[in-house]
DNA sequence: GTCTATAAGTAGATAGAC
DNA sequence: GTCTATCTACTTATAGAC
C-alpha cells in the first residue's frame, strides 16, 4: 500500500474515532510511523487530506443516489434503500459529526457538500413519488416537501443526535434504529396497511436487535 | 453595566454572529475595548465565559419548559409554546451552531445540556399526552415515541440544518418555517380536521412571512 | 480594576541532509 | 521518499506596574 493511500486511510479511521479537530497533523504522522515532514511530502496538510476523503464520499454517494431512479417501488426497497445511504454516511462520519465547523473551515467543501444536499434531497423527493404512484403511500402535496425535509433532516443529522443521547455507541444497532425512525415518519401515510407495515418493522428491529 | 455583564454580554453577540470557535480571548477583549489581561481578570478565559452563558441559558429554559405542565390543550397552544422554545435556543444560538465540538470539549457541559434535552424530551411527551387527552390528535402509543425523537430532532439541529442550506439567515423567518416544520410533523394524527389545521397554519405562515 | 509586557504552549509549515 | 531540525504564527495565561 502505497503511503499516499495509508495517510487516507489511517486519517479516515483517525478522524472517525477520535473526532478530526482533535486529530494534528503530527497525530496523524505519529500513527503511521512516519515524520510530519513525510506526511507533508504527500499533502500539503490537514487540509488536503480532508479534501480528499471528501472527494471520495462524494463520489461513492453520488453513484448510490443515482441507482435509486425508479428501483425503489415497495415499503421494504426503500428501508433497504434508506439502510444503504446510512451506512455510506457512516463511513464517513467525521463529515456528519461536526458539519458546522467543518463547512465553515473549507467554503469550497461546504459549496459541494449543499449540492449533494440537494441531489439527496431531490433523490427522497423522487422515492416519496415512486412510492405514491405504487399506491404505497398517499400524501397531501402540502405534507410531502415537510416530510422530505424531516427525512433529510434524520439522514443528516443522526449521529450528531445519537452523539447527543450518549457518550458511545454501537454503529450497526444506530443505523437500524434510524432506519426504523424513518420509516416511522413514512407509517402515517401508508393508511390501513401502515400498522401492519409497522408491526413487521418492529418484529424486523427486535429480530435484529436482540 | 458593570464590565463583566458587558464581558458575558459582548461574547454572546460576537458567539452568535461570527461563531464561537473563530472568537479568542483577545478578539473579546478587543470587541469590549479592553486588555487581555483585564479579560482574564473578570473570568479565567473563555472557557468560564461560556459556562456563564450555558448558566443563564439552562436556567431560562428550565423556567420554560416547567411553564408548560397542563397548559398546552389546543393545537394553537402548541404552536405558541413550540415557538416560544425556539426563540430561547435561538437567543444562545452558538451552542446548537457547534453543539458536537463545544460537548467534547466541555464534559460537564454536556452532562447538564444532556440533562435539558431529557428534560425538554419529557415535555414533548407531556405536551402529545395532553393533545390525545384533549381529543385534539390520535396517535399509536408505537407512533407516538418515534415521534417525539423527530419532533426532538427538529429542535435541536433546525440551526444546523438552516446553516447547511443558506449561508445568509432571517432569524425571525427561519423561526416561523421551524414551527411549521414541527406542526407538520403533528398533522398526520389530527385526523379529518387535520387539513383544515394545515390550511389554517398555511394561512398563518403565508402572512407572517409576506 | 485595568493596563502593558511577556512567558509558555501548540499547530502548521518548510529547508536541507540522506 | 523519508528524515531531522527548525521557524513562524497564534492563543492562552500570568506577572507586575499603575
Amino acid at each position: 500500500m502505497k503511503t499516499r493511500d495509508r495517510i487516507l486511510h489511517v486519517s479516515l479511521l483517525l478522524f472517525n474515532e477520535e473526532g478530526e479537530a482533535q486529530q494534528t497533523a503530527v497525530d496523524i504522522s505519529n500513527a503511521l510511523g512516519i515524520s510530519p515532514g513525510n506526511l507533508y511530502y504527500h499533502f500539503k496538510g490537514k487540509d488536503a487530506i480532508i479534501r480528499a476523503l471528501f472527494d471520495a464520499f462524494e463520489e461513492e454517494m453520488r453513484v448510490i443516489l443515482r441507482g435509486s431512479r425508479g428501483s425503489v417501488t415497495s415499503i421494504e426497497d426503500n428501508w433497504v434503500y434508506i439502510y444503504i445511504i446510512l451506512e455510506e454516511i457512516y463511513d464517513f462520519r467525521f463529515f456528519y459529526r461536526n458539519l458546522g465547523v467543518l463547512l465553515k473551515r473549507y467554503p469550497d467543501l461546504a459549496v459541494r457538500f449543499r449540492a449533494l444536499v440537494a441531489e439527496q434531497r431531490m433523490t427522497i423527493l423522487g422515492l416519496l413519488d415512486d412510492l405514491s404512484k405504487a399506491g404505497v403511500i398517499s400524501i397531501d402535496p402540502r405534507l410531502r416537501d415537510a416530510l422530505t425535509e424531516q427525512i433529510m433532516l434524520a439522514l443528516t443529522f443522526w449521529l450528531e443526535a445519537d452523539a447527543l443521547n450518549r457518550q458511545e455507541h454501537d454503529g450497526a444497532d444506530l443505523i437500524h434504529r434510524t432506519v426504523f425512525q424513518v420509516m416511522c415518519l413514512i407509517v402515517p401515510y401508508m393508511g390501513e396497511t401502515g400498522f401492519d407495515a409497522l408491526s413487521r418493522m418492529i418484529d424486523h428491529y427486535e429480530r435484529a436487535t436482540g
